[in-house]
DNA sequence: TTTGAAAGTGCGCGGAC
DNA sequence: GTCCGCGCACTTTCAAA
């Protein structure tokens, strides 16, 4: 019988050295790990597979430069609605899925009801999806404020 | 002599199926990816080498859950200023930059100068950034919006 | 540019401690 | 639980087309 997967699970100081490690590179041997971590191959290998089963870290993956691909404008979508309906909602967070410009959605406590991180080629290309946007659901106040520059942008988490 | 880095590359339709391999999964085997994007082994090791060498990807990573490790709060950051003189802005940029609960940082065209995701345990750990962070620079308005839900998170883009 | 094959490396899994 | 060592699969290279 293979792990038990989205167990709850106990992450000690060599898990977390671990994460450490993989979230810099995890192209790294195991044996490169291991000896980072001031442990040996196989109870690193060992936890790796812990925390995948457990839903811990994800797949590996890359990041890619978003500019190298032309997308080089970053929006920040501050909306507010005065729908609050179960099927509206359901509708917005299924359009928010759907499209790929769209890199994070959170819906807020307070006076701003969602936040949205776009990523798009340049002011023309976000405004088609705002347009698309307004045209499947009905929002009550949408600012967009536009980045100027990236000053940090990290995936890793303090662990 | 290895790969020239930094160069701009080209970036054909094979790479970007390469690339939209490497961003869902980066631990898939040669072969594998090879298969899924119509080509043969070579040709992809050998285009992901070009990628790297020009930055278009950075090194293999692994996303981990913030709430499996305790980081259960994310506040988005809101920061107008009436400083605008270099050296507060050298000084505010290395305080985010050496602040790992800083997650992201963009400078902002309009009213609001500065927008940070910030990742933390709970309110309390947030309000002892906000302190650490009020401490060293001055800022003329700060506005926090808490999430209350993660609806996408994506690391990969659209290419 | 792609193909194919050859060699070296590291993974993933046995076992013993 | 951690350490050792083997077999196999993989990456990485280098010919040739």
């Amino acid at each position: 019988m293979t792990e038990e997967s989205g167990k709850a699970v106990r992450i000690d100081a060599l898990d977390r050295k671990i994460l450490r490690v993989l979230q810099r590179d995890s192209g790294l041997s195991l044996d490169a790990i291991a000896a980072e971590v001031g442990s040996s191959k196989t109870p690193v290998w060992n936890r790796i597979r812990k925390m995948r089963g457990a839903s811990v870290i994800g797949p590996p993956t890359v990041i890619v430069d978003p500019v190298a691909m032309g997308l080089e404008a970053c929006f920040f979508v501050l909306i507010r609605t005065s729908e609050h309906e179960a099927e509206w909602q359901r509708k917005f967070l299924q359009t928010l899925k759907d499209r790929p410009e769209v890199q994070e959605a959170h819906r807020l406590a307070g006076e701003i009801d969602y936040i949205l991180k776009v990523r798009v080629a340049n002011a023309r290309a976000y405004d088609d999806f705002y347009q698309a946007m307004i045209a499947e659901v009905r929002v009550f106040n949408v600012t967009a404020l536009l980045s100027m520059e990236e000053i940090k942008a990290e995936t890793a988490i303090p662990v």
